[in-house]
DNA sequence: CTAAACCCTGTAGTCACTACAGGGTCAAGC
DNA sequence: GCTTGACCCTGTAGTGACTACAGGGTTTAG
């Protein structure tokens, strides 16, 4: 299939997928007389098995590293297990400093209780110093 | 003070308060005989104002409006409460997101339980469709 | 035969920095 | 006066993961 065929399986954008292509992730596909890109079953598996990637936050290159080990016959399911739980913990260190940055604009948007005059307790807070607590 | 001291006193990199400079963020300051940069403490208010913004998860776009509004004598309130609550409402959202995809990591990695045979369910589960639940 | 849909390459833009090369300035110590 | 080192300057290029575009070529349907 060709190039927007595999878009529509996968999807990913057209750019993306000559983007992976281009920093390696996914193999140089064969051409058609036209010079069109040509893709078989298995190179659409790895482009979704990328874009799925992609879709539980793990990088580029942490999805490299997965086709590496998803490729190695003789599977090395520890590293996989590693990596993905690195991963995780990353990912709820990000949710913890997200919660702590809305719960912050919550106090500082519930301060300024509509107020009419010429002080506004949005714009204050950002003058100061993080509140510690 | 320079820029070396005015990095201390906001917390901000150096080549970080050059870049600010140069995307219209700050106002270019005096500068020495040598050619230094020379920054009034009014200057580093605002630098400051704009760490606490990007700690905030403001984007720069976001704090260059909350500035405007900020030195806006008439102050706007209405403005500036409109934008924080946007962006608590963005933030809130991508904490929904990554706990989706911590959900569905610890799932999957749940599920392959140390295994030791050839079929590792976390690759198995990239090569799948997202998991609707 | 023509128009539209599809595809190609190569380059540059996005965001918010960060890093570097290759210089200049300034203060302290000898 | 001279050297050393800390500090500063400009300009450019790199990061990640795309996205957008210019300016072309190919294929397919009517």
């Amino acid at each position: 299939m060709r190039i927007g065929a595999a878009a529509a399986a996968s999807g990913c954008h057209i750019e993306t997928i000559r983007y992976y292509e281009r920093v390696g992730l996914l193999p140089h596909p064969a051409r058609t007389d036209g010079g069109y890109r040509e893709y078989q079953p298995k190179e659409v598996d790895r482009l979704r098995f990328i874009t799925r990637g992609r879709e539980l936050g793990f990088s580029l290159e942490e999805i490299r590293s997965l086709l590496t080990l998803s490729d190695d016959p003789a599977l090395s399911c520890h590293d996989v297990d590693q990596l993905a739980r690195h991963h995780l913990a990353d990912i709820e260190q990000r949710v913890r400093e997200l919660r702590g940055i809305a719960r912050e604009l919550q106090r500082t948007i519930a301060s300024c209780a509509g107020g009419k005059r010429g002080q506004c307790a949005i714009l204050g807070s950002l003058r100061q110093r993080p509140t510690q607590g």
